[in-house]
DNA sequence: AAGCGTCTCAACCGCGAGCGC
DNA sequence: TGCGCTCGCGGTTGAGACGCT
């Protein structure tokens, strides 16, 4: 955009609150001309004014909105602007290269997954400047857990599944990671949605008939597990029926192991009628205490590597030739990878978002 | 095609538990 | 005992999709 187009950048790519938009993420799915047309509505844009802002909602909108508008306004649409309408504002207006708020791009979700997979799970807060991400701790374990993680199951519940969670929810309330871990492969925030979305009138018309002990199992188990206050899933693992619907993911699983698995461990358990996933979640895990954080400065190697498009095994695995990452210099990391079944993980999407 | 309201769900936020010092 | 840090949980938010008029 030629000239002065500060303000304009101002009224049209941050809301009130001085967040980017979240359309203005690369890689994030196109709007379309009417979300475009809310857009231009939400920021009071008159349609006097249209025209001088165009170009710049072309710029957020991805590329769908670059048609609408190459189609209904008759203009020219640049990118070059992209980047720099990506970064977060502080509040007097300037460019806030900090952290993003805006939604996980696939070349984020790359890095996150590269690490981990990489070096596991060692320190939430830590990991983002290890990996070159400019996100929160926080938020790269809520996308990890909720969105990357291999044994995540997407897709529609089936009717078992719903039943389940009606089943479980009338038992345990709003517990949702406890109800997750009666569904392998499905995450708390994702039965959450799906109750909130479907299912909770549902729930209403459920008739009064049907017992706990017809839902769940025998007496003692309902107790067990209306008891459990501590969010300790183990007690309800435990407490498992064979009456309970789709709790095929734990069968054939030794007693023993069941007890000392957490609900990581219980989302990863495979279904006798799913393909077979393997259960990496412990292969993650790292002891911190062997930390030793390297502090070395690599931001430039980071950014460096992170401008492939893709990886190779060879660059996420081989320490020598991977300098994007700030490694934990621990003899176990570096030497003996913690996944030794990565060169034969087959179920591992990371190539391809 | 445009306008509007509703729905879905990924992401964010605040809080509390657990742990080490 | 108190403090700080990390992690996990549940509630909330809001962008984008969708459907109806």
């Amino acid at each position: 955009m030629e000239g002065d187009h500060r303000g304009l950048d101002n009224a049209l790519f941050f809301d009130n609150k001085n967040r980017v938009f979240r359309s203005l993420k690369p890689g994030l799915r196109a709007l379309d001309g009417s979300t475009v047309r809310l857009r231009w509505r939400a920021v009071g844009v008159m349609d006097s004014e249209r025209p001088r802002y165009r170009r710049g909602f072309a710029w957020c909108g991805g590329v769908a909105a670059r048609k609408w508008l190459c189609r209904s306004l008759q203009v020219e649409i640049s990118g070059q602007y992209l980047e720099m309408m990506m970064m977060p504002k502080t509040s007097d207006g300037e460019k806030m290269p900090g952290r993003s708020r805006a939604s996980w791009s696939p070349e984020e979700d790359q890095k996150l997954k590269a690490y981990i997979k990489r070096y596991g799970i060692w320190n939430w807060n830590r990991m983002p400047e290890a990996s070159g991400l400019t996100r929160s701790g926080k938020s790269c374990r809520l996308r990890w857990m909720n969105y990357l993680r291999p044994e995540i199951k997407r897709g529609n519940f089936s009717q078992e599944d719903q039943e389940t969670i009606l089943k479980w929810h009338e038992l345990l309330g709003n517990r949702w990671s406890a109800i997750a871990a009666k569904l392998p492969g499905r995450t708390d925030n994702e039965i959450k949605n799906y109750w909130h979305a479907h299912l909770k009138k549902l729930s209403k018309n459920i008739s009064s008939s049907t017992t706990l002990s017809e839902l769940v199992g025998t007496s003692e188990e309902v107790e067990a597990n209306k008891n459990d206050s501590s969010g300790n899933q183990d007690l309800l693992l435990i407490s498992d029926s064979p009456k309970v619907p789709n709790m095929d993911g734990i069968k054939g699983i030794p007693t023993s192991l069941q007890i000392h698995m957490s609900t990581n461990d219980i989302v990863s358990s495979s279904s006798s009628t799913d393909p077979p996933v393997e259960d990496v979640s412990n292969q993650y895990m790292i002891d911190q205490d062997e930390i030793n954080f390297s502090s070395s400065n690599s931001s430039e190697i980071i950014r460096g590597i992170w401008e492939l498009p893709y990886f190779s095994f060879q660059d996420i695995f081989m320490p020598e030739r991977d300098p994007g990452f700030m490694a934990p210099t621990t003899a176990s990391c570096q030497q003996e990878p913690m996944y030794s079944d990565v060169c034969n993980d087959a179920g591992y999407d990371f190539w391809v978002d």
